[in-house]
DNA sequence: ATCGGTCAAGGGGCA
DNA sequence: TGCCCCTTGACCGAT
C-alpha cells in the first residue's frame, strides 16, 4: 500500500503547476514554464522518495495550454531528456503515478466539439506519461461526465464515447465516483460496458451514496483493475468541520483514517489523500500505518 | 507592494 | 432562462 497527495508540495517552496493567461502566451514563455515545473516536479519526488510517499498525482498544468489550440509547440522532443530522467527516477523507486484532468473533460458531453477537446486533453495526458515512459499502472482518472437530464442515455453515450478513444488512451483511463452525478454503483455497471476500472473516491461515496460501504465498495472496484492496472488507486477524504458539505478537509483525521484502513483491511490498494495540507497528511498517515503494523507484529 | 477579481475549457442547482 | 457555485491556486491588473 502506497500513500499519496495531489499536485502541491508546500514545504519544499517551488510550484510544478506553474501556468500564464492565455492573453500572455507565447513560446518563450512557454518553454520557461515547462522548465520551471519540470525541475520543480523532479525536486518534489525526491522529496517524497525521501519521506517513503511513493504515490504522487502530477498535476495538468505542467505543460501549460497542452491541448490549446494556441499550443504546437514539441514539448516531448523539446524536452525528452527531462522526461527521460524523471521518468527514470520514478521508475528506479517504484513510484506510483496518477493524472486527474479537470471537471471540463467531458467524454459524455453531448457536443461533438466538447468530445473532441476532452479526447485531445487526454490524449495530452497519455502523451505526457509515456513520454516518461512509465506502464500502464500510471492511470489518468476522470469522472464520467454530465446527466444531461438523462442518466441512462449519458451513460450510453459514456459507453459509446469510450469505444471511440485510441488504446493508447483507454489503457491509462479509470472513472471515479464522483460527488455530484454518478456514484460508485453507476461506475460499476459502467466497468462492465468498457471495461474500464473505477477508482473509489471515499469522501464521494459519503457524500453522494449508492449502497456501498468502504469495504464493499473495495470489493467491487478491487476487481474492475487487471495485473496491467495496478492495484487499485483509491481517493480518500473527509469533511472540513463547519465547512459546506463536500469540503475537503485541511488536514488528515487520524481516528477516521484508522477506521477506513480497519474496513478496507483484506484490499490493496494506493491511498491518494484528497486533504489540502498535502505532503503533511501524507507523512501523517504512513505513522499511522507504521505504528500500526508495529503493533501488529507485536500483538 | 498588496488586494482580489478572474482565469481555456462545463454542468448542476436554484430562483 | 440566467445566475452563481463548484475545486483550486495563482496570475495580473488595479490601486
Amino acid at each position: 500500500m502506497k500513500i499519496g497527495y495531489p499536485c502541491i508540495n508546500r514545504t519544499i517552496g517551488c510550484c510544478a503547476n506553474k501556468a500564464f493567461r492565455l492573453k500572455s502566451y507565447s513560446p518563450e514563455k512557454l518553454i520557461e514554464t515547462i522548465r520551471n515545473n519540470l525541475d520543480c516536479l523532479r525536486k518534489i519526488l525526491e522529496y517524497n522518495v525521501h519521506h517513503n510517499i511513493f504515490f504522487f498525482r502530477i498535476s495538468s498544468d505542467v505543460i501549460p495550454f497542452a491541448s490549446h489550440d494556441i499550443c504546437d509547440f514539441d514539448w516531448q522532443s523539446h524536452f525528452q531528456q527531462e522526461f527521460r530522467d524523471i521518468g527514470g527516477y520514478i521508475r528506479r523507486h517504484d513510484m506510483r503515478i496518477s493524472m486527474h484532468p479537470d471537471q471540463f473533460t467531458l467524454i459524455n458531453a453531448q457536443d461533438a466539439g466538447i468530445f473532441e477537446r476532452s479526447r485531445r486533453e487526454l490524449q495530452y495526458h497519455a502523451d505526457f506519461l509515456d513520454a516518461l515512459e512509465l506502464d500502464t499502472t500510471a492511470k489518468i482518472q476522470i469522472h464520467v461526465g454530465g446527466v444531461y437530464g438523462d442518466r441512462s442515455a449519458s451513460m450510453a453515450r459514456f459507453v459509446k464515447r469510450y469505444h471511440m478513444l485510441d488504446s493508447f488512451i483507454t489503457r491509462r483511463l479509470v472513472i471515479e465516483n464522483d460527488d455530484v452525478s454518478y456514484p460508485l454503483a453507476d461506475c460499476l455497471e459502467l466497468h462492465k460496458d468498457t471495461g474500464v476500472p473505477v477508482l473509489y473516491d471515499e469522501f464521494h461515496n459519503a457524500v453522494n451514496p449508492s449502497g456501498f460501504d468502504s469495504s464493499s465498495a473495495l470489493g467491487g472496484v478491487s476487481v474492475t483493475w487487471r495485473q496491467c492496472d495496478g492495484v487499485p488507486m483509491v481517493d480518500y477524504s473527509s469533511q472540513q468541520a463547519g465547512a459546506k458539505k463536500g469540503s475537503h478537509t485541511w488536514e488528515i483525521d487520524i481516528h477516521d483514517f484508522s477506521l477506513f484502513l480497519e474496513r478496507i483491511k483484506p484490499y490493496n490498494c494506493d491511498i491518494m489523500l484528497e486533504i489540502k495540507n498535502k505532503e503533511a497528511s501524507a507523512i501523517a498517515a504512513l505513522a499511522v500505518i507504521a505504528s500500526e503494523q508495529h503493533t501488529g507484529a507485536s500483538a
